[in-house]
DNA sequence: ATTGCGACATACCAGCGGTACGTACTGATG
DNA sequence: CATCAGTACGTACCGCTGGTATGTCGCAAT
């Protein structure tokens, strides 16, 4: 699809090509969010770009496709966001609670959550979540715990099954806060816990945690 | 559907009918395990069952319906045999170490693992899916962290938020070994890394960790 | 013997993903 | 400037699927 060709210049009839697709793209990120994958039809997608079926399978191969390309625009857009607010902090561990924090910020995102969350790992099956994931916040907190290990913070764990396990644990939790009767109040329950556990791979864990976190009373 | 009517005894007709929706509910799981939902026709598992679509409206409501049975079905099996192995040890952690290892054993099995970890969240929704986790091996995860708990072992964690983090690590560390190339390496490292967290939550964790685990070279 | 009702089978439909093909427009070429 | 190839769509259509409406058969209680 859309072979850039041989021509040099960036034409005007390419641009227009990029922005229907584009407007693809986003029309499928708002109905997938809304009404699923299985929900939504190719030919709502398409009338909300304003364009027919035609164009749809135009740009993209088949439905699978068009929804990839909506999962990776999603994701993409959250890695930039987190890698933005992980990039100021000094210190490592500074680093990863602001990384933990801003996503589970991004998990109360309707579009994240549905389409990143719940629909991918069976829309686009295991082998092609896994390779789109290599791209995605996953990537980001493996990053972040290598660096860690790398820097003699916490035990020298397997990187790639370690991450994936804090990965479930962080993605469980903002699923747990965005389906939540008081989202704020569990963010709160969740945010602790998940800073508990990640204090626990510290090194020499005997040192006292710390508690300037906010410790909301466990028990009611 | 089926009432169970005014008669008292369980006639031979009760018994054939329990029996078609059972063969459905096989069929479904073994197809669905196949091919997934989306890939799973009602006329297939109908056949597969040696009955017509017909039947299988009258036993289930829609699609989805039949899937949360399927769903249940394969979730009820599981949690037997997690309570069953959990049962044997008289030391807490134990029981809870006995679990998680059963809990990756099982996810290594294709029915729980299309059915329940990858399709479930999609097909039945959040809501649907939290309600029917209830009486599922996140309630297993749940049950163990309270005794916990209350023994006084670990710290006083937000039950709900603790049990979720907790088990949304072991399911995508259950998730990682179903589609590693090599599972039985990639279970050891999950193994190793999971025990190395739990044992973070440990009252006191400066004690020095258990290192009976078999430890493997964590890197190559 | 009747009859009500549960347990299916049959027939059918609207909507869906996907395909085949037609067409308008653009930009490069001689 | 005329030509023409190819991109970027639109249109028409098909097979299949989930779902529904309706028919039928047999058991069981009256």
């Amino acid at each position: 699809m859309t072979v850039r060709s041989r021509s040099r210049r960036r034409s005007r009839r390419m641009e227009y090509s990029e922005s229907t697709r584009q407007a693809l793209v986003d029309s499928a990120i708002a109905l997938f969010t809304e009404r699923g994958y299985g929900g939504t039809s190719l030919d709502e997608i398409a009338h909300r770009a304003r364009v027919t079926k035609g164009a749809l399978y135009h740009h993209f191969a088949n439905k699978q496709a068009l929804f990839e390309a909506a999962y990776q625009a999603v994701e993409a857009d959250v890695v930039d966001r987190l890698a933005e607010v992980m990039r100021v902090p000094t210190d490592l561990w500074d680093a990863m609670k602001a990384g933990i924090a801003a996503f589970f910020e991004v998990c109360l995102e309707p579009n994240y959550q549905r389409i990143a969350l719940q629909e991918a790992p069976s829309v686009l099956g295991y082998d092609r979540w896994r390779l789109a994931e290599e791209h995605s916040c996953f990537s980001v907190v493996r990053t972040g715990l290598e660096a860690l290990i790398d820097a003699g913070e916490i035990e020298d764990l397997p990187l790639e099954a370690a991450s994936r396990i804090v990965f479930g644990a962080l993605a469980f939790g903002a699923i747990m806060i965005a389906g939540a009767d008081d989202p704020v109040r569990t963010r709160e329950d969740v945010v602790y816990s998940v800073d508990y556990l990640v204090d626990g791979l510290r090194h020499g864990a005997a040192y006292p945690r710390d508690t300037e976190q906010m410790a909301p009373d466990p028990q009611d």
